[in-house]
DNA sequence: ATCTTTTTTGATTATAAAATCAACAAAACT
DNA sequence: AGTTTTGTTGATTTTATAATCAAAAAAGAT
């Protein structure tokens, strides 16, 4: 077990070579999804031998667990900055979980692949995103979008629809970047990029759902 | 080499066989990406043995890309009904295409969750799709956004983040069908469920990006 | 400095899946 | 009918990858 005689505060050896583990399984896991990635590949990347990433994680399953809950703590963070911002409208909530979702897809382009990739194969792996990672938020923001219909803010869609088309298409732009690469010689990752996805984001694909006699 | 004595007309036995074939594995690829998928499993499906999946097709490889042909045909099905509308405005064009591109998605829901799988991933089957099944008709549809851009009906975002934003939120409620289940027990795969996504992606996502001072 | 525990590794095993092949069956042709 | 071509299969080989293990190296404690 963890023995630190010392303060709690430096990691010890291996909990820095685990989280370096997970750190790159994250990368691949997301990029690649679960079958895709080899125990191999995953030790090469990140310079340590097959045996170790076992030392580590019984399993390639509970490396991709353990990889999957990093993505949990960039949530809960998010949901944190929900929780200061409870006094606001709904819409204005949604519109401040619309630009953190941004800026962390950007940061952690890991989130809006994984959410794309078990979101779609369904089975055992989502069932535990959703628990462990996903379904918390998800409803929080079906809630506030149903708030903000009830409002006659928003167009009255199931806000089911409405938070997974949000969600869905601010992450295409962001997750379909080799695709762009590859179809319109277009990088949407640069500064410029961006800049312009944020606005696109929030003045376009936002405002679409924002009811005619409200201002967007 | 197919030799047919008789008329073209009738597709030989092997030919028959080869669609079947063809047909499992399209599905099964779209559903779970090219590595979940397995040749014994194919075969299981398709009610024959894994030998004769090799007798129609060299390997794995040739077999997905096979598969993914029968996508190109209903994409070229799409781009004749854009060329029958080659008078109607650009916006137009654009709102034609996205009703398509619903129609076809909830009748082959293979094509956007290929498009989400290997635009993530990258790599040469990407390349590969891109060059004989995708990237025509996405360069076009990103040409009808920029004239629409130039005429002012359409918000000045770049064209291909317009495009590819339409599609992933259009796509999202689609592909995301086991993750609305899971979090929310909500299928939106129902008749009412159909009727509201096109209303949805027709009224609020894609009249978000309509100029301001244009109609939606 | 010595001992103990933790961490890492090379080599090996086990397993699952792709690919091959020789033989057999069915269809098409004369 | 007999012959050739096309299609199918069970059994086998090959290959890729997850998982194990005994031994070594490094870190930490006394």
């Amino acid at each position: 077990m963890a023995a630190s005689g010392s303060a709690t505060v430096s990691a010890g050896k291996g909990e820095r070579t685990a989280a370096r583990i997970r750190e790159v399984a994250l990368d691949q896991f997301s990029r690649l999804g679960f079958e895709r990635v080899t125990m191999a590949g995953i030790a090469e990347a990140a310079g340590l031998s097959q045996a170790t990433l076992h030392y580590h994680f019984q399993d390639k399953d509970q490396l991709w667990r353990s990889a999957m809950l990093g993505l949990g703590e960039v949530i809960a963070e998010e949901e944190r900055m929900l929780d200061a911002a409870q006094d606001a409208s709904p819409l204005a909530q949604l519109r401040i979980a619309m630009r953190f979702f941004l800026r962390i897809s950007w940061k952690h382009p890991a989130l809006g692949r994984v959410v794309a990739l078990e979101g779609m194969a369904g089975g055992e792996r989502l069932a535990w995103l959703d628990e462990h990672v996903l379904g918390h938020r998800n409803r929080r923001l079906s809630a506030l979008a149903r708030a903000a219909i009830e409002a006659g803010v928003l167009k009255p869609f199931p806000p089911e629809m409405i938070v997974i088309t949000l969600q869905a298409g601010a992450a295409g732009v962001i997750n379909l970047a080799p695709l762009m690469r590859d179809t319109f010689g277009f990088d949407p990752d640069t500064a410029e990029g961006r800049a312009a996805h944020e606005s696109l984001v929030l003045d376009a694909l936002l405002s679409g759902f924002v009811s005619d006699d409200q201002d967007a």
